[in-house]
DNA sequence: GGGACTATCTATAAGTT
DNA sequence: TAACTTATAGATAGTCC
């Protein structure tokens, strides 16, 4: 969007590449939240910087976002070790 | 964007908004990496619909996200309780 | 570094099949 | 209901201060 069409590489230059995280982190921040809001989600976004800086944003608060994350990986990865399990018995 | 102009509000119709839920996270998960790729930075975004399923992205893997995060909250504390001590020698 | 401007590109709301 | 289409709102690249 803008002035001309841009590809998605690393800009080389340190300051447009400044310039541009300023402007797109504050646009994916903005749409993070208009997310949890118009669709009811639960949202948690970290962005570090190149230079290290963090920003973030989360609909609720981010610690519970990574509970919750993190249990849902847990469930995750318990239903595919039941179909591991369910496969080692099939196969035996 | 689109054929009219929306408030940000939560959307009552479940259908519309389970229509724009899908738009709309494929469209942050999009702006998500590009932001990654054009300013090289570590980006993590975890997305529960109102549904509870979950969406991520991660520009390295979630987990190094994750505890990156950690430990730059963890260094936040640090500098804060450092300062509060600060104040403490200072009135003291 | 941060705003303001604006031409242009992109995302998407609403409509259609 | 999910695709596909299209008109339009919104994001942003380039620029100047």
């Amino acid at each position: 969007m803008g002035r001309g069409k841009i590809v998605i590489r690393r800009i080389d230059n340190s300051t447009n590449r400044q310039v541009t995280f300023s402007k797109r982190r504050g646009g994916l921040l903005k749409k993070a939240k208009e997310l949890s809001i118009l669709c009811d989600a639960e949202v948690g976004l970290v962005v570090f910087s190149s230079t290290g800086r963090l920003h973030e944003f989360s609909s609720t608060n981010m610690k519970a976002v990574i509970d919750r994350y993190t249990k849902a990986k847990e469930e995750q990865a318990g239903v595919n070790a039941t179909s591991e399990i369910k496969v080692c018995i099939h196969s035996s």
